[in-house]
DNA sequence: TTGACAGGTGAACGATTGTTCACTATACTA
DNA sequence: TAGTATAGTGAACAATCGTTCACCTGTCAA
């Protein structure tokens, strides 16, 4: 049952699709198509799998992404409560709109109190309007940069997240290109 | 052309299977599956799809994933250069080991030098052998935490990223449940 | 001992799959 | 003007799809 999760799985990851019927037949053993059609409908009823309109398998919410535990500091989740976690597909997670992400390596300390340092990576959203307090990927005066995107009254300023460089103000042409939807760093 | 394509990634996103050849006739305007035949074979040349060994299509590298710019500080990359631009898919390039990785929510302070603040999801894994160095989810004396992994001559200590905060040295027992791979904060 | 039931087999079904062929229309080249 | 790719139509093809039916096992409870 559980196994048979496992093995659909790694299907998946590998070819990139669901199998047919008669491969899940192939995978777990059966001779049939009929047993695998009678596993499916338990597991559907688990949500491991679903099923479109024309009958082929999709991959569940169980299938895609990672499991989300508890937090750190509040105590670790025993393994009974990791079976009742739930999943999430980071890429679903952090990009909503994928044609107007990207992602961005970050150079420089300038947003070290932001807790964004030298090597991480940012995803960044286009054609946003930016509010006040976004952190921005922007223009000023000709020359690419990350800040805080601040509106002081009535004009219009970048602020650095690290008390050693000063606060830019735009002398002649300030350009919003993005906003910063997250943070990514990997060990 | 380009338009064909973004079409048939709708639709992967939206329904998470490729369309059938009827279905990409139906969604760019054709009368006949074999004007997609042929737009499909241009479409693999370029790796924007690829298919499998049946004939079916499968999402190409370009298909999931989020684009890959260049660094922020180091300037901006102009419109041409974006399309030469590589693209990522956040689960595969964060999670290679489904089974044994696991998010987990942040709190508290004692990790800001680290760059990993309250609120942030980190990304653990199970199961591997930790390094000095490595930032990782111990059981320290009975008490769940995230801490710098430093082996200190025979000795192994905790230290938090944060000199507020003492070190840990384990008076009963250290259990190292798992080691960071990757921080994720969104906005 | 009997009955019900879950789990699996095997075969047949219509529907849909991707492929292929002959054919038409448009656009561009020589 | 004739010739030649390019792009799309429409129909036929075998193969595979998921579904469904009757049937054969065990297992467990009454």
């Amino acid at each position: 049952m559980r196994e048979a999760v496992k093995k659909i799985e790694r299907f998946y990851n590998k070819k990139k699709r669901m199998p047919s019927f008669q491969e899940v037949a192939e995978l777990i053993g059966y001779k049939s198509k009929n047993a695998v059609s009678k596993l499916v409908d338990k597991l559907i009823e688990r949500e491991f799998l679903l099923k479109d309109e024309q009958g082929r398998l999709l991959p569940g919410r169980c299938m895609r992404g990672v499991q989300v535990l508890g937090t750190v500091a509040a105590g670790f989740p025993s393994p009974v409560e990791e079976e009742l976690c739930d999943t999430l597909s980071l890429d679903e997670w952090l990009v909503p709109h994928r044609e107007s992400t990207f992602l961005l390596k970050v150079t420089g300390d300038s947003m070290q109190d932001a807790g964004i340092v030298e090597g991480d990576m940012v995803l960044a959203e286009r054609g946003v309007q930016p509010r006040s307090g976004d952190i921005v990927i922007a223009e000023i005066d000709h020359e690419w940069t990350m800040k805080y995107f601040v509106r002081d009254g009535a004009k219009v300023v970048l602020r650095p997240g690290n008390t050693k460089y000063p606060v830019l103000v735009p002398r002649c042409e300030l350009k919003i290109a993005a906003i910063v939807r997250g943070v990514i760093r990997k060990y």
